[in-house]
DNA sequence: TACAGTAATGTAAACCATTACATTATTAAC
DNA sequence: GTTAATAATGTAATGGTTTACATTACTGTA
């Protein structure tokens, strides 16, 4: 494998030359210059990234944690993070945790090890504490799912808001008697969409009834599935369910259709996040859409930023209603 | 950021000897194994694979190169792949090429800049002439969609025998107009499901229609719902579609619904690939089952060994014919 | 006690590129 | 033609490991 010292035999010059002509200084002379990329060309020389990477103390890679592979929300979040990446000439570790601490601290270690440059964190399940710990020596993002005291810088929606609406929109086309199907209240982004759903209730006098909350382990397909049936085994079964994930919206669509019921005629079902999916079901999902190609860039550029050495500020994104079929 | 000196100088021993314990190489004392643990964890010390990787002329990352990772069809491969990957301490760069030869030739780089160890290229449309000639200096296994002559290694499922299963099973339910939803001749995989499709009708005696097969751009669930579109424009409709992928098959789910049709009563739909969401439609979707999970263990398995320096074979899976609702 | 043989440790080169600083070549001005 | 200023190039250290080879420390035996 030629490296730079036989290129610069080659051209017959010094290496610091020929790293100058390979770094595009323009302190070079045209001449140099072109001996120099002849001799590149003739010799078929690559540069090591492994050279360059250890004198510069810095791998151009970025970590992105996320839960799961298999929940297609990640994927537009993932393509804004990756071009942004791309531009500035880094590269996206994608790495599944599953939410198991073990396999969290397989990635958090490449950042101590210094193959990774920074880190995007959007597993809800996180451990926080470690995160902080890491925050203090290397550069982190929080996307989507944050912790509000820990210092790391965010970026996420107004999901208190967004859950608002939806609920809003379901009191507004004359439903009463709405269910959440809520993930786990460790999370905060559950929290939150719970304080929402509960203010546009208040807000029209509907009581709280605590029968039409449900939580569920995992944001999958089959666990909305699950929540149905206990719904739909109610006495007083709901007209409208809220869920908080559009994989969750789906499982309940499949239920209640399997259960010779009519959506929306029957009950009524909003979702979350607008992923690809919610519009190929049948009906299709109405949703809240969340910006997430956007979100992606943004936590992309923070987090870029984070690792020149800048401050950065926490980003809120706006979200959007989108009314279908199934309300 | 404290090295491998300082951690020598702490213990009061050499560099040779930290790095000997780091590797768990047997011919350290257990006194100085113990005061070179003690250091390490004295001054917090973590080596760096940037100086570890440029010695070893690695870079333990493995490049895999899909077109679109919203195709939820890779995904299990992946699992695959990055189980075993990080069971050898590897690490995966997911990279999405979008079938741009642009974007494929910016990962093409990292390998040639030692920036990866091997490729496994799971993209129809990659760039075989380019792929060639790199495999000559680098590690290269085709996972899936692969070329015969091109003396690259790689594991897939026998295409041919299972289109013609599924095919066979729509024939012995009853089904004789039976339409092939496929994508793209470039590509081998789909000659090869076309194969695979005639056999089957030439075995029942049932002539070819060419008003029945189908090609579409892309394996998008759009690209199944407009296809769809088409053959339900036909005056003779078919009675059973077969779709080269679910995506297609969900699309053409979709379709027939909004049609006021029925499937499986109207018509019948079989996909291809077993995809996560192929369970979540209305009716479920009756699919070629791939091991997917199996290919991507050994697409990295073989990587890896490639990467040794070992000769690798090619590998062929089974495949499984998964009968669900909508036949 | 001396010596051979083995176990434990150390020295220094190698991996490859970047860059501060030093040196040499060139240009401009008088 | 000299000198000063600037442009172009070179030298050598640096980043952090690993490891072949060299050296030293130990063990057991005669």
């Amino acid at each position: 494998m030629t490296n730079i010292q036989q290129v610069a035999k080659q051209a017959g010059v010094s290496v610091a030359t020929v790293s100058r002509v390979l770094n595009g200084q323009n302190t070079v002379s045209s001449k140099t210059r072109i001996k120099v990329e002849d001799a590149i060309k003739n010799l078929n020389y690559e540069p090591s990234m492994l050279g360059r990477n250890l004198r510069n103390s810095e791998s151009r890679i970025l970590l992105i944690l996320i839960p799961s592979i298999s929940n297609p929300f990640y994927l537009e979040i993932i393509k804004g993070i990756e071009n942004v990446a791309l531009s500035q000439n880094y590269n996206i570790l994608l790495c599944e945790t599953d939410s198991n601490p073990e396999k969290e601290n397989i990635y958090f270690d490449l950042v101590r090890k210094k193959m990774a440059d920074g880190i995007i964190s959007m597993d809800p399940a996180v451990n926080i504490e470690t995160l902080k710990e890491l925050a203090e020596k290397y550069s982190i993002i929080q996307c989507s799912e944050y912790n509000v005291d820990s210092g790391i810088p965010y970026v996420t929606i107004d999901n208190e808001e967004a859950s608002y609406r939806a609920v809003k929109h379901l009191i507004q086309i004359g439903h009463k008697k709405i269910a959440l199907m809520n993930s786990d209240e460790r999370f905060l982004y559950s929290r939150q969409r719970e304080m929402g759903y509960q203010r546009a209730l208040e807000e029209h006098g509907i009581p709280l009834n605590n029968d039409y909350i449900l939580y569920t382990k995992h944001l999958g397909f089959e666990h909305g599935q699950q929540a149905m049936k206990k719904i739909l085994g109610l006495h007083d079964r709901p007209t409208a369910i809220f869920a908080v994930s559009d994989l969750l919206a789906i499982g309940a669509l499949k239920e209640i259709n399997a259960s010779g019921l009519h959506v929306p005629n029957d009950i009524a079902v909003v979702g979350f996040d607008k992923i690809d999916f919610s519009n190929m079901t049948n009906p299709t999902l109405t949703t809240i859409a969340q910006p997430m190609y956007k979100m992606g860039t943004v936590a992309a550029e923070m987090l870029i930023d984070k690792i020149r050495g800048n401050d950065v500020d926490n980003v809120i994104l706006n979200h959007e209603l989108v009314i279908r079929e199934s309300t």
